[in-house]
DNA sequence: TATAATATTTAGACAAGTCTAAATATTATA
DNA sequence: TATAATATTTAGACTTGTCTAAATATTATA
């Protein structure tokens, strides 16, 4: 098996991966918290291990096994989630950090057992798709709140941040999974928006609006 | 927090602790499966950090506060036990390994309502007794079906010995927790026994007779 | 109580993963 | 296209936890 570090840069580099298509060292140094010194350090040896394809200077990308074990690693994060929400009643903003650690159990028939116990759920407490075990799951097909025109409507779905401190103002604001909302206004100075709920109507920050995830 | 290395140390004095006044190096060494020069290391690491009092040559024993952190994460490990074997299914040999790594899931609040959802548990499915969230637990009473007298009955209730190899055995000669059993006979050449359960007799060598646990 | 056997510790080395500081490559800009 | 700014890598060091081999302490035995 892999240690918690190759792990750790193994899902790193896939999340990088789905937004730009290769990742930079700087990039995941960010990421993992850590110096761009020690990645390069680290994918010398993940390339060795032909868990990603590494040129120096060139950024990397995963091969089709390391991607396997990142998908694996995000199955148990967001499985976990699940069932911190689900079974022992923590709310959303709570067990990210739990399921980073919980995530590198690494029994795998454990991990199928929890799933079928929670009759196998789509999507985890923050809207984030939960990978079967074979590694499949439904792409995303998310837009943020942001990308929205006057008078759209959309359903929440997900989010891009996942601080437990923005998952708070968010459940403040009853912008929860599953709601309801249509762009009221937009507002050209500092582009935040008025977003029409059935609740009532909330205006949100650019900042916010470019970080909650919509369906149409 | 404490390292994993640390806590498997902790972990393991406790347990030699229980049997033996103190623990020794080369004990220590045996159960954690390395080398007594790399235990003495570490025990310098345990006792400047006052979790062990250490007198070289001597052995250990916890301080209080060692041995807190020892309960707590044998907590940790029956309590998932019990969840494994109790809620996903698994058998009673199967789940050793995997409490191994969740025993070092670091969240208390977690544990707790793992508990919870579970309705406080008392004992974990090798009969070992689950610490409360204060660290209070009934302590041991049991006694080896070896330590028996002819004609003697007991109520199975624990193991000594926790491999996969040993439970299996058990579980075939349903020698399992909670059965009662009395001593028909005792061989004097090899010390083996005869036990009468509700099932029928059934002979076992003086090995199994000392590492399975009865109360009277 | 001297000596042998056993237990424990010390000394020095190594691998994993990280760091700082310096060197080098890439890219952006004038 | 030369130069500046930025990104990345290299060199050398440090920490944790481990190891082997040698030294020392304890204990058992004659």
């Amino acid at each position: 098996m892999n240690t918690l570090a190759e792990e750790n840069y193994l899902k790193s580099i896939y999340h990088l991966s789905l937004n730009e298509e290769n990742a930079g060292t700087n990039q995941l140094a960010a990421l993992l918290k850590t110096k761009a010194s020690s990645v390069t350090d680290m994918l010398k040896k993940l390339a060795d291990k032909e868990l990603i394809n590494y040129t120096p200077y060139q950024g990397v990308t995963l091969t089709t096994t390391g991607e396997k074990i990142a998908i694996n690693i995000i199955r148990k994060h967001r499985l976990w989630e699940y069932f911190l929400v689900e079974k022992l009643d923590f709310k959303w903003d709570q067990v990210h950090e739990m399921a980073e650690e919980m995530e590198h159990i690494s029994s795998n028939e454990l991990i199928d057992r929890l799933d079928k116990f929670m009759e196998y759920p789509k999507y985890d407490p923050h809207g984030d798709p939960i990978p079967d075990c074979n590694g499949m799951f439904k792409k995303y097909d998310l837009k943020p709140v942001s990308s929205l025109g006057l008078s759209e409507i959309g359903i929440i779905s997900g989010v891009r941040n996942h601080s437990a401190a923005f998952l708070q103002y968010l459940e403040k604001q009853a912008l929860t999974i599953g709601k309801k909302m249509s762009v009221e206004e937009i507002i050209d100075f500092d582009h935040s928006m008025v977003l029409k709920l059935d609740t009532g109507k909330i205006q949100i920050s650019r900042e916010v609006a470019n970080n909650l995830l919509i369906i149409q």
